[in-house]
RNA sequence: GGUGUCGUGGUCCAGUUGGUAGGACGCCGGUCUGUCUAACCGGAAGGCGCGGGUUCGAGUCCCGCCGGCACCGCCA
């Protein structure tokens, strides 16, 4: 049907026959001769009708925007020449254009920008688009290079199953009701992390699979209800094992699809400094800022909203000095209270250090006071290192509330003031705290997840203080995006049975929900560790863009709805009966 | 669940202190042998997301709802 494609027609083409087939991406009529853009998935060529050929000219002047066509013709060398597409050098002299079908009432057309909804409800249009066909090209790609490095290296690529088991822990999952067993429901997986467990005690030693995940929760520009990891399981391994290996991997992907360096070894940082210098798990380091405690400075003053948390243990006090921040306006600096406040921050203090040396600042008279001769403003000032022109915010309070805000106003402002560099930052987060208090819920739930190995070996000195507990487990950071996550995984049964216990978890529900675990625990399980990859943020970061929807075919919009194929919908009865399933009467307004 | 923001011809947007809708692109018709999302001339096309309310009068003000997007909660 065809011989080239349009956006490779080269030197070698011309005086050669061809027969193109794409869509009409424009067309010029100057009523002599007519120009007819050809686009297909490699892109742009132009096609030229002349009068002399009454056929071909007929049909080249009703051609419409994304008519469907095949043309036949002669690649030629331009007399003008088009520096703005490859194909610029060439055009093909049509001998015939033969509509294949017709384009009618496009609701956009692919140049004019439209809105999100219209692109979501017209997916196959928008995903004709050139950016788009570049964008899902470089995810292609992205794979292709994973998978030939794994299968190079003896990684077992093994399929588990997505009609599997609820798990009480972690994210709401998406369920599936069983016709044969009434009442009873599958649950698709949050990931494959028991399998790929269980595929290490099955001796599998080195998995791999490109899988798609399912979470039940709200969405966000870079999270989807469904959603793919690279998840990797290795068997008789350490930390850096895992660690030192999918490093090399993914700088050698980044190379090879993106073209892009990345430092070589990361670096590493514990949670614990990540939290106390960037204020995030997941620090940007393209941005040079760091948060500076400033405790020392306020201990012993009056000032009860700094003195408090500078004694508390569990308190801070910490300073994010912003470079020539004494130009912002006094509405910039409420919208960044404002912004400190959806992270927390119940107040948000600032002073400039101005050009004149003027002090100035929203609780002046609470930092103007000496000690020893030396006012507390002028101690903040030296203990957060400003210059004249400088502004520094100051954030008080708990050390986990006061370090997440000033993480949060760090980013804020860089972003901003343009702050961060244009680089690729990768690093390694390690020894997470391994629970976190839920006060919803009154008790502990895993940071990670259940399954991540604590650094003390024995169970006895982990519930001694599990407040304090550190896990096995770490994080892969990438220009403030985390881009894969794993663990050590607990290997032995009284590990993991008195993890449950610490979770809550109760013998009988520990039974009831993973025994399958246990069990296999027990059978000679050998140490193994993990980890996996969101292969969607890495696309969205080699591909340049903000929006998860950008990197994958058909997404969802926020609420969770395809605007294409209008699911969810609703279901007939009988759907309905033969899966034992009776829909409850929606309350409210519109119910 | 919450906050913010947007919803006006097919598309993207503008609509001042409330006075009865406007532009660009596209579309339709016409002119034109070298353009680059050709150019030029002419034309058609919406009652402003939906439902209430205030008013002599509402894209413009108020209330509720629906939808897109961003964020908080949530996402082991």
């Amino acid at each position: 049907m065809r011989s080239h494609y349009c956006g490779l027609i080269g030197q070698a083409e011309v005086g050669q026959r061809v027969t193109l087939c794409g869509w009409a991406d424009a067309r010029r009529d100057h009523g002599g001769v007519v120009f007819v853009d050809l686009r297909d998935h490699e892109g742009i060529v132009q096609i030229v009708a002349d009068p002399d050929n009454d056929q071909v000219f007929k049909v080249a002047s009703k051609v419409g925007y994304e008519d469907c066509l095949r043309v036949i013709g002669t690649v030629r060398v331009r007399s003008n020449i088009n520096e703005k597409i490859p194909t610029g050098h060439y055009e093909v002299v049509a001998e015939s254009i033969e509509l294949l079908n017709a384009a009618r009432d496009l609701p956009f057309a692919l140049h004019e920008n439209p809105n999100e909804e219209m692109r979501l409800k017209y997916r196959y249009l928008d995903l004709r688009r050139p950016e788009m066909q570049k964008l899902m090209r470089t995810r292609i790609k992205l794979v292709q290079a994973l998978r030939r490095w794994l299968d190079a290296r003896g990684f077992q690529d093994i399929e588990t199953p997505i009609l599997t088991k609820a798990t009480p822990e972690g994210a709401r999952d998406y369920l599936v009701p069983s016709r044969v067993h009434a009442g009873q429901f599958y649950a698709l997986p949050q990931s494959p992390q028991l399998f790929k467990q269980l595929l290490m005690i099955a001796g599998f030693d080195r998995y791999y699979q490109i899988a798609r995940c399912f979470r039940d929760e709200d969405l966000r520009a870079d999270r989807q209800p469904e959603f793919t990891q690279l998840d990797m399981e290795f068997a008789f391994v350490e930390e850096r094992d895992v660690q030192d290996t999918v490093e090399a991997m993914i700088r050698e992907v980044f190379r090879e699809v993106g073209g892009i360096e990345l430092a070589d070894p990361f670096p590493r940082m514990t949670w614990h400094e990540a939290m106390r210098c960037y204020g995030s798990d997941k620090p940007d380091l393209r941005i040079e800022s760091e948060l500076v405690d400033v405790a020392d400075a306020v201990k012993h003053i009056e000032f009860k909203v700094f003195s408090d948390p500078a004694n508390d243990p569990d308190g801070r006090v910490a300073a994010l000095r912003v470079p020539g921040g004494a130009d912002l306006s006094r509405k910039q600096l409420d919208g960044y209270a404002a912004h400190a406040a959806k992270f927390g921050a119940k107040g948000l203090v600032w002073l400039k250090y101005g050009h004149d040396g003027m002090i100035t600042s929203s609780a002046l008279k609470h930092l103007s006071g000496d000690e020893g001769g030396e006012s507390v403003a002028s101690r903040l000032i030296v203990a957060a290192q400003m210059a004249q022109g400088d502004l520094i915010f100051i954030g008080a309070g708990k050390w986990t509330t006061v370090s997440t805000f000033m993480g949060a106003l760090r980013l804020k402002v860089a972003q901003d003031r343009g702050l961060v560099s244009q680089s690729w930052k990768p690093l390694w987060v390690t020894d997470f705290p391994m629970f976190e208090y839920d006060e919803t819920e009154q008790r502990y739930v895993a940071l990670h997840h259940p399954f991540t190995a604590p650094k003390v070996d024995d169970a006895e000195a982990l519930g001694a203080d599990p407040a304090h507990a550190v896990s096995r487990g770490y994080d892969m950071v990438l220009n403030g995006a985390e881009i894969g996550g794993g663990s050590i995984r607990i290997h032995r049964p009284e590990m993991q049975s008195a993890v449950f216990r610490l979770l809550g978890i109760g013998e009988a529900e520990a039974r009831a929900k993973f025994g399958f675990l246990l069990d296999a625990l027990k059978m000679g399980a050998p140490p193994h560790g993990g980890i996996a990859f969101g292969i969607d943020r890495l696309a969205m970061l080699i591909g340049g863009t903000e929006a998860i929807r950008d990197v994958i075919a058909f997404p969802k919009t926020t609420s969770a709805q395809d605007l294409m194929t209008d699911a969810p919908s609703p279901i007939d009865a009988r759907q309905l009966a033969e899966l034992h399933v009776q829909v409850m009467q929606r309350t409210g307004p519109g119910g």
